[in-house]
DNA sequence: TGAGATTTACTGACCGGATGGTCGGTAGAA
DNA sequence: TTCTACCGACCATCCGGTCAGTAAATCTCA
């Protein structure tokens, strides 16, 4: 019998957890078609066929650790900014927390923007969907503003895009060996966002 | 006797052309180490061994389009962008001109960021040390509006790359054949960034 | 002008190596 | 004895790259 009892929901024993987080590292610095499936299972001391014993294929790999990683960013993002019932606020609790996901060690997160098209079409169009449910999650908030007449004159569509890209640059330079912190960081872009989307603050709060 | 006399310089033949330009669209679409020379070679309609009558391997192709690449983003941004003198209207120029070749048709300039891994280290060095120069122009300018105190509170390399990350962003989502025209989308980022980073003009000038 | 030489632009066939994936087997725990 | 976790060896396929050869265009010079 081959692997992988409950096939995609991830986060199943203590050495599937570990090979998903280190698989997603080595995609993370070489790509996922640059690295070969004897990197990952070297990485994990393992030797190709054993590392099969874990996973499907390749594909079934990435695709498990994008829903890992969505599912850390339902939770941790998601989940609790919902909850935050001022958009301004809202907004805020967004940004930081998905700032702290892309800066924190674990690549899985940075996989989900890097590597879609490394899936077959049936699941990249699920993660696709998942991920569009945030966007709109996002977008919605923008729209509360302008709502409350706190935003500015923009159109949310595009503020909500070119706010996913700073968040999502990030892993690209932070580093967090440097002079910055990641909470300083994030405290940064969340006031330079707020106050480029949003004409209340006009000097915004620091962080 | 091999092909290309300047092997560097790009911008040779006509067909020289062509093959950047159609293999920088299918890097594009599927990723550098996903695209094969044959994959190349059947969209300019030669085989394999004549593609490499132009070109001398995969890596050098892909080095040859980033070149051509840095060289319009070094014509057509950089130099008239130095040319504004006051920094907020070179921060504009920067906006507008790097948007406009981001969402125009040649693919070449979005290789530039996604597939910089491709290269052999010292090809790659090459490039980041261009990159860089651009990196420290447009941190300069936003270093010349803190001089005339109308930069907020920000740290400028977290405000330099927060804005790439807003226009790198861009050709993943903007479709040209969407609701918005590019320079409508565009004028709209410039707003955002500018009222975000600057505390002149509390509500930007509309496009 | 035109016959022959050379060059340009290209092809089909081929090669070594790497890759994703498989399979039969096995040590040790339960 | 059965099951779990794993390995060494193996395989078909594909990929980057090469090479010998060639049709047509271009040049050379009597």
């Amino acid at each position: 019998m081959k692997a992988s009892k409950k096939p995609v929901i991830a986060a199943e024993c203590d050495r599937t957890i570990d090979i998903y987080t280190k698989a997603a590292q080595i995609f993370h610095e070489q790509g996922f078609d640059a690295t070969s499936m004897s990197n990952i299972a070297a990485a994990v001391d393992l030797t190709k066929a054993g590392l099969y014993y874990y996973i499907e294929s390749k594909e079934d790999l990435l695709f498990a650790i994008m829903n890992y990683a969505m599912e850390r960013l339902e939770t941790m993002v998601i989940e609790p900014s919902r909850e935050v019932a001022d958009p301004e606020q809202r907004l805020r609790s967004i940004i930081e927390r998905h700032g702290r996901l892309l800066t924190e060690g674990n690549k899985a997160i940075t996989i989900l923007t890097d590597e879609i098209e490394g899936l077959k079409p049936k699941h990249r169009k699920q993660i696709l969907d998942r991920k569009r449910v945030y966007f709109y999650f996002v977008r919605g908030t923008l729209d509360a503003q302008r709502a409350e007449k706190k935003l500015r004159n923009v159109n949310t569509t595009v503020a909500t895009f070119g706010l996913f890209g700073t968040l999502l640059w990030l892993p690209r330079w932070f580093r967090a060996e440097g002079r910055l912190t990641s909470e300083e960081v994030i405290g940064q872009i969340a006031n330079i966002a707020l106050s480029g989307l949003l004409s209340t603050s006009c000097e915004a709060q620091s962080a």
